[in-house]
DNA sequence: GTTTAGGATTCG
């Protein structure tokens, strides 16, 4: 019989909490950093969890003993936390432990059982516990994506920052601010490993098992604080080392061949998360990790065709038969900010091998935008002809109204006014020295049609008349009084207006046709720019967005160029000069790419179908590469 | 009953 009689603990959901209180609170892990020894003389743990509420708290978990704080291993983790103090900072809310703190971990995956991880002795637990938890994990399991970062050795990239679940090998001292650990996950890496030198003495492990794995194992780094962690790591042990970075590196070995092979290190500091915590023996992924370990493949070695001098031109190829691209089908990878819309069946390509080969080519590439040009959205959008392939400026709105005035006869002729295709009205301004402007309605059928379906024309507006008169009516074209017709102006100016978009043809290929020849379109409704274009003799311009990209995978970098009108970005290129929001969709799209402030390893990736092609200059040969049949993904706009 | 850190990658 206890003599403590049974506590009632109260949880309080996350948007209801206030500074000052102490309170109990269950949630979902959305970031953490493990336990590390503070810069005082506690660890530490800073959490951030969410609930149902979908408000987060970020917590600072202090504790002299470090089995104290929660054993959270990853994100997605269900936690509860006793007697957490609320306070404010920097007019944020925050959690920090009080006297008494208390904590219970849980596993956040659906089905898993509900067993707690907790170094307190005694501890409240109950069938409401039980449906706190089963209740956060369903909300989760739709409200929150699944961590990316955990990455099998198999599936990582150069340049990026993960998280990797291992066996300890073997480690060494190798100078006061960096240690060795050589560890492996049953996989192999798509680059060798580098080989971190060492006095052979210092190596503590099995060295003839570390020998026997060869390629299997790899090399970490681990810079200033993380050192003494890993000084006290046993030989054997399950790890899981956080925000783990690779990067690619060149080696030049004596024959002069250049190898390439990946570097990993785990850096000094905390940020994101950075550390090294031991799973127990009872994580359902050490289970996972240990069949891999015991499956793994020890018979065939690392090939060398990956660590092949420069001067060799045969890097794999999607032809050459029964060979395994560079980046082999990758399993559980991290999404991709583009997609392809075709050639998915094609194996990808490194760039360091696509800038060794002849032209013209086609490929599927990995890459991340390390810059893009230009940064302005109004020098990216230009004009271009389908049929001459010219590309030009879009005419700056403040020249417009120039181009019409020059292009416009001075006086309507009234003797081409109220023909058996359209209505005339004339006005005349007050000022502007008497200003004349007609405008002809055109009819359907000998009637004239509603307002929001009328073409008009118009003779001797200016650019704010016709922007007016084309948000009333469906259509508007400048004309101006010929010999025997109503002419189109040149097309330095717009031949159709329709909303804000003003519609171009191409000078070059274009010869203009009467007037008269709007009667023969079927449709006097919908006035589809296209037909107005073809029954007036005009070929219309497209409104494209022309970029430069600079695409690096880490083993190369090219400049590729985008011409999308809105198959790349799902935003038409027509449309986003004079509209807001395609033009704040383009910047976050753009800033999602290449996020402002960060370093390119935190950029996402990007899938590309690349074409490479020469360009004659004169007597210079270029090779250029262009996107095709890629886009934006749907899940990141 | 203090401080630690207060998420926001290194530059080896």
């Amino acid at each position: 019989m206890s003599l403590i009689p049974a506590t009632h603990y109260i949880y309080t959901p996350l948007n209801q909490l206030k500074g000052g209180t102490i309170v109990n609170v269950y949630g979902v892990v959305k970031f953490f950093k493990p336990p590390y020894l503070s810069k005082g003389t506690d660890y530490c743990s800073v959490v951030t969890i969410v609930d149902q509420t979908n408000v987060k708290l970020t917590c600072l978990l202090f504790s002299g003993n470090y089995e104290a704080l929660p054993k959270i291993y990853k994100i997605g983790d269900i936690v509860r936390f006793h007697r957490l103090k609320i306070q404010e900072y920097k007019k944020e809310t925050q959690g920090i432990t009080s006297s008494g703190f208390a904590s219970l971990t849980f596993e956040g995956t659906l089905g898993a059982p509900v067993i707690p991880r907790t170094s307190s002795k005694y501890f409240n637990f109950s069938t409401k516990d039980h449906k706190m938890v089963e209740a956060l994990r369903v909300w989760a399991s739709s409200h929150l994506s699944p961590s990316s970062a955990l990455l099998k050795l198999c599936d990582v990239q150069p340049m990026q920052y993960f998280d990797l679940t291992c066996q300890l090998l073997g480690k060494a001292e190798v100078d006061g601010a960096s240690f060795l650990l050589k560890v492996w996950d049953g996989n192999r890496t798509p680059f060798p490993s580098w080989r971190v030198l060492i006095q052979d003495l210092v190596l503590e492990g099995d060295i003839s098992h570390i020998h026997r794995l060869q390629n299997l194992t790899i090399d970490i780094l681990v810079y200033d604080n993380h050192v003494q962690v890993a000084r006290s790591l046993k030989i054997g042990s399950f790890l899981r080392i956080y925000s783990l970075h690779t990067k690619l590196q060149s080696v030049h070995s004596e024959s002069q061949a250049t190898l390439l092979c990946l570097e990993f290190h785990l850096h000094g500091g905390t940020s994101y998360g950075r550390g090294i915590t031991v799973l127990p023996e009872s994580n359902s992924d050490v289970d996972q990790l240990k069949k891999a370990l015991e499956s793994a493949d020890l018979t065939s070695q690392h090939s060398d065709r990956f660590c092949q001098s420069e001067h060799e031109d045969s890097f794999p190829t999607p032809s050459s038969s029964g060979s395994v691209s560079l980046y082999e089908v990758e399993r559980c990878q991290q999404l991709s900010a583009t997609i392809l819309t075709d050639h998915q069946y094609l194996e990808k390509t490194p760039l360091c091998a696509i800038l060794k080969q002849k032209t013209p080519k086609q490929y599927r590439i990995r890459a991340k935008l390390r810059s893009y040009k230009p940064k302005s959205l109004y020098q990216s959008v230009k004009l271009h002809c389908p049929k001459c392939h010219s590309l030009q400026e879009v005419p700056q709105e403040g020249n417009l109204d120039i181009i019409l005035k020059e292009n416009a006869t001075k006086t309507p002729d009234t003797k081409l006014h109220n023909t058996l295709l359209y209505d005339s009205k004339i006005w005349t301004t007050e000022e502007q020295g008497g200003r004349k402007v007609a405008v002809h309605f055109v009819k359907h059928n000998g009637i004239l049609p509603l307002s929001n379906e009328c073409l008009i024309l118009i003779e001797g507006g200016t650019l704010s008349e016709i922007y007016k008169l084309a948000n009333k009516f469906h259509s508007v074209i400048p004309v101006k009084s010929g010999q025997e017709d109503l002419e189109l102006l040149d097309l330095s100016a717009p031949f159709l207006i329709q909303g804000k978009i003003l519609h171009y043809g191409c000078k070059q290929c274009s010869s203009l046709r009467s007037i008269q020849n709007l009667n023969s379109l079927v449709d006097k409704i919908s006035w589809i720019p296209s037909s107005v274009a073809e029954v007036l003799g005009i070929v219309p311009l497209q409104y494209v967005f022309v970029m430069t990209f600079t695409l690096d995978d880490g083993t190369g970098v090219l400049e590729a160029y985008l011409m999308d009108t809105d198959k790349f970005f799902q935003i038409p290129a027509s449309e986003i000069l004079a509209d807001d929001d395609f033009q704040r969709s383009m910047e976050m799209i753009m800033d999602m790419f290449c996020p402002p402030g960060r370093k390119i390893d935190a950029y996402p990736w990007l899938e590309c179908f690349l074409k490479s092609y020469n360009v004659t200059n004169g007597t210079e040969q270029q090779v250029c590469y262009q996107i095709f049949d890629t886009t934006v993904g749907e899940d990141v706009i």
